[in-house]
DNA sequence: CGTTGACTTTACCCTTAGGGCAAGGTGCAT
DNA sequence: ATGCACCTTGCCCTAAGGGTAAAGTCAACG
C-alpha cells in the first residue's frame, strides 16, 4: 500500500488532483484508515491512474474517462474503440476551427501592417434606401440549426436548380435566402431558400418586394454579422423599422465565382418609416 | 442610444454578457440612468463590441482585449500587431500540439483494433537488477525547464561531442542523462548531461556505477513517464530503496537511429535493500 | 520518551466567461 | 388600471484543480 504521497510521485500528479478525483469517484484509494482518514492506494491501482493520465493527454474529460472506467468489461473494448474514435473527430475538428481561425487573422495583420485599422471596412459598408421589386420565387422552407447551415446551404440550392431544369423554367436572378426568425436562435433558425424565376408554377410563391435599405459585402462571409450590425444600426438612426424578414441575394454565384473574393452578396432589410 | 436589449441583438451577444463586460470593465455603456439604473449604448460603441467579438473569435481572452483597448492611440497599431502575431503563434502550438495527440491515439486506436489494452506495454516492460559499472564522464549540468527541456536537449550533448572532437577524447559509451532533482519541479530541474569518455580531464568526473534496477524503452519517450512509474513500483514492492539520482541512457544515439521507432532507452535507478 | 519536521486531513476561496433563475422595479401600449 | 415585455441586482453553477490555513499524524532522531 502507497501512501497518498507516494502514489502522487509514482504518477507525477498533485495530492490535490488525487483528492479531487477520489472526491469525484474516478479513482478512490483502495484503502482508507477509518481512524486518521488517510488514504492508500494499491499497487493495482497504479496501471488505471497511468491510463487516466492518458486519456487526459487525449483531451478526454474526466466525466468522459469515468464513464468508461465504468464500463463493464464484456462492452469495454467497443466502447473505448468507439470514445477513441469519436475524441480523434473531435481534435480533427478543432484543428479545422483553428486553422479557419489563422486564414481570418492573417487578413487582419495584413491590414494592420499596412496601417489599416482592423474594423475600418465598417466605415466603409455603405447603406443605401432601394425599392425591391415584386418577384415570383420558387422556395423551399426549413428550420436550420447553425451546424446544417454551414452542411447543406448548396444541397437546397441543388435541388431549387434541378427542379427548374426539369421543369424548363425561366431563371429571372440570382439565388437569395430569407431569414425569417425574429432573432437568432442557436436551436434553429426559420430559413427560406429562393430563386426568382418566371413561371408561377407550384413550388413557387409572391415575393413582395417593397422599400428596403440595401448593403454589399464583397468577399467572405465571416464579415456578414459586422453587416447585418451596420444596417440594423442605419435603421435605427434614421428613423426606420424593420416590417419583414431580412433577406440576401447572392449575386455572384457561390459554386460559379473563381474565387471567395470575388463573391458579391446583398443584403437587403425590408423597412418603413416610423 | 440603444438599450441594451437593442445593443445585443444588433451586436448577437446576450445582455448577461453586457452586463458582465460592464462589471469587468471592457465595455461600459455610455450612459446609465441613475433613476433606474438602465444601460444605454451609443452608436459608437458598436464598433468597438465589433472588435471585442472579432478579438474573441481570434480566442483572446477578455484580459488581453481589455488590454489592447486600453493602449494608449500612438501605441495602439505596435501592441495590436504583436497580440495578433503572438496569438497566431499561440494558435499554430496548439495546432502542433493537437496533431502531436492525433498520432499519439492512433498508436493506442491500433491496439485497440488488434484487441490489445491500451496499457498492455505495461506488462512487457521489464525490470532487471543490474550492477553498473563505474565510468568517467565529460559532464555539463544545470536547471532546466521543460521548455528548454524539449528545446536545448540536442544542443547540450553537441557542445559535449564537440569537446570531445577538439580534445581527442576517446568516446565509451552513449549519452547519458542524470535527473539530480527528488522531485519533478515544473519550474525546473537540476539536470546533467553526460558522455562516458576515457581520459580524465578537465570537466570530467567520476561517475560511481553501483547496484541499479533497470528497465529498457523502445521508441517513442511518451512512454518514458510509465516506465518512471513501472520503475518505482517494482523498487517499493522488491524491498529497494533509491539512493542515488535516477538516470537514462541513450543506447542508440538519437541523431543517428533512422527512425524514432528504432531508439533504446535505458533507465537506472541506483538502488539498495532496504 | 519527547520533539521536530515531514506528511496528511478537511475546509474555504479562487480561477474563465458567462448561464440560469428569482424577486422586484420600469416603460409602453391598450 | 392593467398587462406584458424589458430591465435591475443577487445568488448559485460550471471544469479541473491551485493555494492557503488550521489541525491532526507519522517516523526518525537524540
Amino acid at each position: 500500500m502507497l501512501s497518498i504521497g507516494e502514489f502522487s510521485k509514482i504518477c507525477e500528479v498533485s495530492t490535490k488532483t488525487l483528492r479531487y478525483y477520489a472526491e469525484i469517484g474516478l479513482i478512490v484509494p483502495d484503502e482508507i484508515n477509518p481512524e486518521n482518514g488517510y488514504r492508500y492506494y494499491s499497487i493495482q491501482q497504479l496501471k488505471k491512474m497511468l491510463l487516466i493520465n492518458r486519456l487526459k493527454s487525449y483531451h478526454f474529460s474526466l466525466e468522459e474517462i469515468k464513464g468508461l472506467l465504468e464500463v463493464e468489461v464484456d462492452q469495454y473494448k467497443e466502447k473505448l474503440y468507439a470514445a477513441l474514435h469519436h475524441k480523434r473527430r473531435e481534435i480533427e475538428n478543432k484543428i479545422q476551427a483553428f486553422e479557419y481561425t489563422l486564414q481570418q487573422m492573417s487578413n487582419d495583420i495584413l491590414n494592420v501592417e499596412h496601417g489599416i485599422p482592423m474594423m475600418a471596412y465598417l466605415d466603409r459598408i455603405e447603406v443605401q434606401l432601394v425599392e425591391a421589386q415584386p418577384m415570383n420565387i420558387l422556395y423551399t422552407r426549413q428550420m436550420m440549426s447553425k451546424e446544417e447551415y454551414a452542411l447543406g446551404y448548396g444541397s437546397y440550392f441543388s435541388s431549387l436548380y434541378e427542379k427548374i431544369a426539369i421543369d424548363q423554367l425561366t431563371l429571372l436572378g440570382t439565388p437569395m435566402t430569407i431569414y425569417h426568425s425574429q432573432e437568432y436562435n442557436p436551436t434553429g433558425n426559420d430559413t427560406e431558400f429562393a430563386i426568382p424565376v418566371k413561371e408561377a408554377v407550384k413550388g413557387t410563391r409572391d415575393f413582395s418586394g417593397g422599400l428596403c435599405a440595401k448593403a454589399m459585402v464583397k468577399g467572405a462571409y465571416s464579415e456578414l454579422t459586422s453587416v447585418y450590425a451596420k444596417l440594423r444600426e442605419w435603421v435605427d438612426t434614421e428613423g426606420y423599422e424593420l416590417v419583414k424578414s431580412p433577406y440576401e441575394i447572392y449575386v455572384t454565384d457561390p459554386k460559379q465565382a473563381a474565387t471567395l473574393e470575388d463573391t458579391v452578396t446583398e443584403v437587403y432589410f425590408p423597412v418603413q418609416k416610423k
